[in-house]
DNA sequence: TATCCAAGGTAAGTT
DNA sequence: AACTTACCTTGGATA
């Protein structure tokens, strides 16, 4: 068991683990104590997550990493070094206060910045974020997360840490043995085929989401739609949480709706012309941050 | 208790 | 290209 500290004057602009976890981003860490996207958001709290890494993360065999928050840091548990995954996973070397800097001046975005200050997007593992993001169609959060973890129990390999068995998110060919039946039974609705279909595609080296990373943000877009259930807004999703187009903007339901309500000028009827419209009015660089501060701001009732 | 509705959309078919 | 519609499932709201 390998431990350490990051502590939060390494962290330029602050941290909010909880936040950052529990928005809706990301779908790769789980509470320890069991419970996720509680109502009354333990905002700031000090319970511990865990997520499992993958191999291609390790280098080696998967890994189980425990972190919380302390006194504003973090500090972690692992069978590895964790320190440099975590500050790639969660972002930590972004300078927070740089990017809300240079975010435009405007009363949702400050309040949705104020509101949940610290919270940092994530650097999450390309496959299993494509996966989860096709899992999100016409979808709760929790629900998101619950279909996840069934995956990883179901397909993915066990992982032994501190005398308990935790489950890696499967791989592309362990997804691929899986039968649309299968994967309609762990709950998957109508997304069972473009899971199922999705999978065999990157397991045959048909495509891969890594592969959108090269390429200029528009054109890496249009590459991952060629997933089966990875439209415009998964794929900006894709883009935003795990290849690092902060410039990326999910047009979901809650920013459509903050764009009818607060932004009627940048809704120009293609999502290609939305996008680029709100995408200015974020700021450009880091529209994809204010996006998600806005979209988790929203949809825990907050308000301007 | 029964019914209805919407949830971080996408694919396929029409106009 | 823009517009419709079907699609699994289920927790929570409404009758």
């Amino acid at each position: 068991m390998e431990t350490g500290r990051i502590p939060l004057a390494a962290l330029a602009g602050g941290f909010d683990l909880q936040a950052t976890v529990e928005s809706g981003q990301t779908y790769t860490w789980s509470r320890e104590d069991g419970g996720m996207y509680d109502d009354e958001l333990a905002h700031g709290g000090d319970a511990w997550y865990y997520t499992v890494l993958p191999e291609t993360v390790t280098g080696d065999d998967p890994a189980v990493v425990r972190a919380r928050q302390f006194d504003g840091g973090l500090e972690w548990a692992s069978s590895v070094d964790a320190h440099d995954h975590l500050v790639e996973l969660l972002r930590l070397d972004d300078d927070l206060d740089a990017i809300v800097a240079r975010t435009p001046d405007d009363p949702l975005l400050a309040a949705a910045y104020d509101a949940y200050r610290g919270m940092r997007l994530v650097r999450d593992p390309p496959f299993r974020t494509l996966v989860s993001f096709i899992c999100s169609a016409q979808m709760r959060v929790a629900r998101i997360h619950g279909m996840q973890t069934r995956l990883a129990r179901e397909f993915g390999d066990p992982v032994a840490f501190d005398g308990e068995t935790y489950y890696a998110f499967p791989r592309p060919d362990q997804l691929a043995e899986a039968t649309e039946e299968r994967l309609r039974e762990l709950g998957l609705g109508y997304r069972a085929p473009y899971v199922a279909r999705t999978a065999e595609m990157v397991a045959d080296g048909e495509a891969h989401p890594l592969a959108a990373a090269d390429l200029p943000y528009e054109e890496a877009r249009d590459y991952l739609t060629r997933f089966v259930g990875v439209g415009d807004k998964v794929a900006d999703c894709v883009l935003l949480f795990s290849l690092g187009f902060l410039e990326a903007v999910p047009l979901d339901t809650w920013i459509r709706t903050a764009i009818a309500d607060h932004y009627p000028e940048c809704d120009r009827g293609s999502y290609r012309e939305t996008s680029r419209a709100i995408r200015e009015r974020f700021g450009g660089e880091y529209a994809g941050y204010a996006q998600t501060y806005v979209f988790f701001y929203l949809r825990t009732g907050g308000s301007v």
